[in-house]
DNA sequence: AAAATGTTTGACCGTTTGGTAAAATTGACG
DNA sequence: CGTCAATTTTACCAAACGGTCAAACATTTT
């Protein structure tokens, strides 16, 4: 592995490895992820994976890096010049489909973030925290302007997170109770009806 | 350890091992755990904790079926004869002061269920699922007798779930969003206006 | 085709982990 | 106090784990 260029092989077994790490550690988490199970699902043998990465801390690490700002766009879209109401509702159906399509990147942070976020935690106090603060300026400026009911925009952002977010982390327990796959159809029409209601001025 | 009685010492140490496993398990899921750390926590020694339950395993369900009852207590108070909004406002509040109060024990769930829940999947999907088949025939219910807006009844329990236990169970992000301790009162006066909104007719 | 570089493997290591056996200690009780 | 049961500890085990190493094997370059 030379220091800068990187070969077919090296960008076919990193992306296997990338998502064999994410398959794994989204299902067990870091501490229940073992090194041989991402190995062997990435269909490689464990000295073989760790001539790609240093360690479990690295694979983990770059996974979480590379699917941060994945996770994170739906938020940055939000557009101060846009209407209120159809901004913010754009970003829940956002955030909703993304659970639905991506619920391994959920999980993965949900994992994360439930056992105290050790690894990421700074991010979420930087990165994640600045975005957030910029989203809230725009937010507040819509309540100020009348043109959002007057509630708090932090507990919103919060809101708009744990309800959409629900449907992946939390997907089994929807199954069990309902005794069916998760619809994510009803799911938006309820979050439609919430958000309308709740935000109009 | 006799078959029938049980000692004072029994009782002490067995109090002294729910509190640990709670604390261990709630903080780093099952996988996550450790006995030494348990027992150490408890102030035991492995085998002597050991000497108390056969396996790791059986701490964890211990605890897990001990705790079940006190986690849907709030939904089955939702009561048929009660006024629909405020029943429901009620539910929302006791869960929130639940994830304020009771946070461990979220989290506990919390970690369970987001691996897949493969040692309580079965509860879910008898006592828990038919408990919400109950309440979700009584919102049904409500909202044919005009006095709820009509919502899907399944989505309005997993948003009461979903809102409320995020502030428990992703308590360090919000912290790490807002720099501050989490709020419950804020959330109180965000979820009031929330459901208000959107439960009305 | 030979040399150099890149990739893969099998064998291995030290540590941690869940769990056990048996001896030692403590507590209950007539 | 002595005896028996309950409790605790010490020493240990086998498996699983994260990680290393050097040799073997492929691939690219000259």
């Amino acid at each position: 592995m030379t220091e800068y260029a990187t070969t077919r092989i090296q960008r076919k077994n990193q992306a296997l490895i990338f998502e064999a790490a994410l398959d794994v550690f989204s299902s067990f988490g870091f501490r229940g992820a073992t090194l041989d199970q991402i190995a062997s699902t990435a269909g490689l043998s464990k000295p073989n994976l760790l001539y790609y990465y240093p360690s479990k801390e690295a694979i983990h690490s770059a996974v979480l890096t590379k699917l941060l700002h994945t996770w994170l766009a739906p938020l940055r879209e939000i557009d101060e010049n846009g209407d209120p109401i159809e901004e913010i509702l754009l970003y829940v159906i956002n955030k909703l489909h993304a659970a639905r399509d991506l619920p391994r990147e959920s999980r993965l942070f949900a994992n994360e973030i439930v056992q105290g976020a050790p690894r990421i935690k700074s991010i979420l106090e930087t990165d994640l925290r600045h975005l957030v603060e910029d989203k809230v300026k725009i937010l507040s400026k819509w309540i100020k302007q009348g043109r959002l009911a007057k509630i708090d925009p932090y507990h919103l952002i919060f809101s708009i997170w744990s309800l959409t977010q629900h449907y992946a982390d939390f997907d089994v327990q929807v199954q069990a109770v309902t005794g069916q796959e998760t619809s994510f159809d009803e799911a938006e029409v309820f979050l439609n009806h919430l958000y309308r209601r709740m935000l109009a001025p």
